[in-house]
DNA sequence: ATGAAAGCGCTAACAG
DNA sequence: CTGTTAGCGCTTTCAT
């Protein structure tokens, strides 16, 4: 029994009799046989690692993050692979690390920016390398993200059809928007065409999240535009504070405000009332990214950029707009 | 200029004349040098590669798990090791394997319940582990975490000290509890035993993460013991909610309520009023775990179970307990 | 269908 | 202080 025999029985990479395929099992079975990670890694030139890179920056919603991490991982897994961490911090150097010392195989980015530093870096490394998120300039990469802009245009299209006509959107913190991150942005822009295709009236003001800047930041939203009746919120973490906001301003959800989110579907079912929402299917784009690496990694894959279809759920949060007159003052 | 020599340059094991250290460096340099990482592994018989094992349960808080991961990672970083992410629900097979493949070097566990099936596993396994969490039974074993029991106490020490004489524990999510979680049975136990020190009514309730949820814990915990002047509290995404809810029960905090949490210092500065808590130190929790690891690797560790002290700081949520008479029903 | 043998790119004895 | 050399435990040609 050569080693080769029992190499090509765990790999599968050629025909082998049955019975000498059962005896090598067998053996493996008993014995608790696990091949050297590091032996197999330099013989073949793969350690079946994946680095993910996740830049715990500010403004971002670490719970959504961890979504993305765990889907990552548990694909990974799928296709026997491991996933190392990198956190942002490291940046640019910290890929180059990982990459020129063949630590990992290929690459998964998350959190990036329009003009990401990172980009130019990844066209040039020697390895396979998926965004999720989408810079300005994709040529030559492989991106994942939602359709962020057809998300903001659903959403200002749902509450236009319900006779909505001055909405705004309740952004992200405004540090996100000054990274230029790709996903606000999008959003931002699909929110504007929208309301300019629409006809109707569209305000935008970034939130930071607590729940001081939520009341002063509708406050000040409803009394400089006194006749808006709907919401588009993209900031997870302040729906919750939100409707409190809302609650303690006297304007019930939805009979005299609409509200939809832009968040996963978990999250906008956990309300009260439930929201309208675009879905932020954080598992699924995670497990195309993986996907997309390993078609990458086994020679099938092509660059290309991916956008998830937005898909609006409609729910309790949203409803005809209220007549003008209808409304008393507080 | 022999291989070996290149070697020695770069991992500084044995002294080398300036001249020769500098052509090194600066050859590796010139050629942008990375040594391969999978055959130094092989020949050293080191990855330089930690397991980080976050297991998302339900009912844990995920900022404060990445709290802990990026302490890990940026920790392990300054000690020239990488971190590989394991998700829990490959459980104990998942440290089987990274471990008898030799992927990774050594384990951190977080999130240990009190009678985890990964203990046992874990004194097998032929290399060092380091938990974040404390099981029942910890021979053998290296353990780190926050003196919960300590923290309780001081909670209810510092609020008996204001006057208070009916006070109560508004816990984690029953699940945390009903897994057996070290850290929430901790804080208990010594909310129970500082109670009965000071010959105080205590009342402990766990409380699920959504604001119905607190609505009704507090409401009802309120309607009950009518008497409760301070509120410990180990729940970090309520605590929002909490202030809200008590400002709709119309009672104030601190002159109607004191309130402790035991939480992140930034999470207790943002609140309005600033809690008075017992900090969670995940940063320094998390660099501890990684150091004690690197001194086990070196061969200089050895097996202990470190409880960090716990540290009170009083802020603008507690003060001395109301007149009993003073209060007036709403 | 199996075996033999040559590396993969390093590190760590062992010499000098 | 530096060079030589023997592996580390696999995978993968090349033989048979």
């Amino acid at each position: 029994m050569a080693a080769s025999t029992v190499s090509y029985v765990l790999s599968g990479k050629r025909s082998i009799s049955s019975e000498t395929r059962d005896r090598v099992q067998e053996a493996v079975q008993a014995l608790g046989y696990r091949p050297n990670a590091s032996a197999r890694a330099l013989a073949s030139n793969r350690s079946n690692v994946l680095a993910l890179v996740i830049p715990l920056r500010a403004g971002m919603h670490v719970p959504v993050l961890m979504q993305f991490a765990t889907s990552v991982v548990t694909t990974a897994r799928r296709y026997d692979h491991d996933v190392l961490l990198l956190t942002a911090d490291e940046g640019r150097s910290g890929l180059e690390r990982v990459s020129q010392s063949a630590l990992v195989d290929a690459l998964v980015v998350m959190d990036v920016e329009l003009h990401d530093e990172r980009v130019p870096l990844l066209r040039e490394l020697p390895m396979p390398s998926v965004l999720i998120g989408i810079p300005a300039d994709t040529d030559g990469l492989t991106c994942i993200d939602l359709d962020f802009f057809a998300a903001a245009e659903q959403c200002v299209d749902h509450l236009t059809d319900l006779g909505h006509h001055s909405i705004a959107l309740l952004g992200t913190p405004s540090a996100v928007y000054a990274r230029q991150t790709g996903f606000a942005h999008r959003t931002l822009a699909g929110f504007q065409a929208a309301v300019e295709r629409r006809g109707i009236v569209g305000i935008e003001t970034p939130c930071e999240a607590t729940f001081d800047a939520v009341l002063n930041t509708v406050g000040e939203l409803l009394e400089a535009h006194p006749g808006i009746t709907g919401l588009v919120v993209q900031n997870e973490p302040i729906i919750g504070p939100l409707l409190d906001v809302l609650r303690k301003l006297g304007r019930r959800v939805p009979e005299d405000m609409s509200l939809m989110a832009i968040c996963a579907d978990d999250v906008a079912e956990r309300q009260v009332p439930q929201l309208s929402s675009v879905t932020l299917p954080a598992e699924e784009i995670g497990q195309h990214a993986v996907e997309a690496l390993i078609a990458k990694l086994e020679g099938g894959g092509t660059s290309a950029v991916t956008l998830v279809p937005a898909r609006l759920t409609a729910r309790a949060s949203t409803c005809a707009a209220p007549e003008p007159q209808e409304r008393t003052t507080a």
